[in-house]
RNA sequence: GCUCGUGUAGUGUAGUUCGGUCCAUCAUGACGGACUCUCGAUCCGUCGACCCGGGUUCAAAUCCCGGCACGAGCACCA
């Protein structure tokens, strides 16, 4: 209407018909998360629950920064819960329960408040899968997976449905008493066989897994799925609200159904969308752990992989991965967001830390030549442009410098130093101060250099940069932006041999 | 196929509940400029979107109907 009448036209209309919308506030973008529904003040609880068949990737990074974000805001809890429960398809993998609560410790920026491990709780789950039958609402199935998949989607009952309490009770027995092989029978849910989604209709709680458990051996023959595990598990920590991806939303459906049968109030559940990431094709943490025991990588902190460990050893910052997934917010479109804006998060908060350095690829050697000018001793450069670090970088001159190969020919600006000629081999300078438009280009004195390799991921190759890194204050594990070429982190400074720097982005 | 979900600039988001200062927010990006002795940072400017078609209404991103597109689930994985 404004576009067609003109915004006084809206003015005076709204005045006649509806004065409180003139009130309004032109609109802004909201800041952080929306709030959560029904949520009291320090009530409430939240989750986590990582399969820990390996340590975190970034996918799991916004699992951990939503989560711990909606609890700083509502002052609650988050439970880090390992749902381990699986010992054959994604069996878990001892190492990983320590790291992924270190790695959720560095996101969150705190520890989790409540750990637990499923594979700890294995009798009260068991538990309430007696309550289960004998309740009448869970029955032991015998048939095949194939059978029952026809019967189901036909909205037809099993034969084992109708069968007795005590019948279920004994078969369940033998199932626990490893009695019953793999596959020969699975505990359900009894639903509503007419429920429109055929996924939700009896829906399986607990198999027969023979295969020991890495923490817990052989102890247990039967384990719960996911669903059931899962929304026990929930009722008992208190948890208040649910987020999780949108794929688990049938498991909702199915939990809620079980919740129904105890008696029980479902959390309020939350979902976001599927989310790719361009520069990292298709993980998944089964892929990677093949990968990596096949040698194709060389670890899980690989600079390759889009794990937390080889983003965290790269250099990314926590508060800057966590700032991206709060800044994205909670919705439940499925997205492809790219490297470069969470790059542009990490830059704003890691370039006012770090401090500048050179470093020359593939150097040549030139000799300055005075000519008439004075070249001085030392030459005192600043840590940081705009000093946000204090400080200044020594340089003692030798007459020698070293410039980039692309960079050695015509005339270029040596930075804060000198506007050179280059010929045959030498730099003759032509005027200490900047006298022209020409380029300036990055150096360093040959006394001050010292060899050095830069290793950047570029898809599935690590291409390595050989060249002569400036040598002050180099720290191990420190980040510093390379002048002109971008942020590094120093792996190490070995007492011979070149210093290696993994490169983070531009 | 069945079930469920989602469609706002290149990307990601705000606004949709309860129609109106919405010619639509912010960030990122691209392009241009200023400044800085880095290709970094900072500052300024420009570009760029309501999936489509109907309907209701003085007024639709918002409500209704119908399409279309994309995604997920339909595992004795998580």
């Amino acid at each position: 209407m404004a576009s067609t009448s003109g915004v006084e036209a809206v003015r005076e209309a709204l005045a006649a018909t509806n004065p409180e919308a003139l009130e309004r506030q032109k609109q802004q973008k909201r800041t952080g998360l929306k709030p959560l529904p029904n949520a009291t003040q320090g009530e409430v609880i939240l989750r986590f629950a990582p399969n820990p068949n390996g340590p975190l990737t970034i996918g799991h990074a916004r699992g951990v920064a939503t989560n711990s974000e909606y609890a700083r805001m509502y002052e609650g809890k988050v439970v880090l819960r390992f749902d381990d429960t699986d010992t054959r398809v994604k069996p878990p993998m001892p190492e990983a329960y320590g790291w992924i609560e270190a790695e959720y410790e560095w996101l969150a920026g705190r520890p989790a408040d409540i750990i637990i491990r499923a594979s700890e709780r294995m009798p009260i789950y068991l538990d309430h899968a007696t309550k289960m039958l004998e309740g009448g609402f869970g029955y032991v199935c015998r048939c095949s997976a194939a059978e029952f998949k026809a019967l189901r989607d036909a909205s037809q009952a099993c034969s084992c449905r109708t069968r007795s309490v005590e019948t279920n009770l004994s078969d369940w027995s033998a199932m626990n008493d490893g009695k019953l092989a793999e596959g020969e029978a699975v505990v359900r849910v009894k639903t509503d066989l007419d429920l429109p989604n055929p996924a939700l209709r009896d829906w399986p709680a607990l198999r027969i897994q023979h295969t020991p458990h890495p923490m817990v051996g052989d102890t247990y023959k039967v384990w719960p799925l996911l669903d059931f595990q899962s929304a026990i598990e929930d009722h008992l920590q208190g948890v208040t609200h649910i987020v999780r991806g949108k794929d688990l939303m049938d498991s909702t459906r199915k939990q809620t159904l079980l919740y129904e049968h105890f008696g029980w109030n479902y959390p309020e559940p939350l979902y976001w969308g599927r989310v790719k990431v361009y520069e990292f094709g298709g993980f998944s943490t089964s892929s990677m752990r093949a990968a990596i025991g096949e040698g194709e990588y060389l670890g899980w902190d690989d600079p390759r992989l889009p794990t937390l460990a080889a983003l965290r050893r790269r250099g990314f910052d926590s508060q800057a991965l966590r700032d991206f997934w709060i800044d994205l917010g909670l919705t439940q479109k499925d997205i492809s967001i790219s490297m470069q804006t969470i790059e542009s998060f990490n830059s704003s908060i890691i370039d006012s830390k770090c401090e500048r350095r050179a470093f020359v690829r593939d150097p040549v050697s030139l000799t300055l030549v005075a000519s008439g000018h004075e070249i001085p001793e030392t030459l005192a450069v600043a840590r940081h442009p705009n000093g946000d670090v204090a400080g200044t970088r020594e340089w003692k001159m030798n007459g020698d410098i070293l410039v980039d190969e692309a960079d050695a020919s015509g005339e270029i600006r040596l930075k804060d130093f000198a506007d050179i000629t280059i010929a045959d081999g030498a730099g003759i300078i032509q005027s200490i101060d900047r006298s022209d438009k020409r380029a300036i280009v990055h150096w360093i004195p040959s006394s001050m250099a010292r060899p050095a390799r830069l290793s950047t991921p570029i898809g599935e190759e690590l291409q390595v940069s050989e060249g002569m890194l400036e040598d002050i204050d180099l720290k191990e594990t420190s980040i510093v932006q390379l002048e002109r070429v971008g942020f590094a982190r120093i792996e190490s400074i070995p007492e011979d041999g070149p210093v290696e720097m993994l490169f983070l982005h531009g």
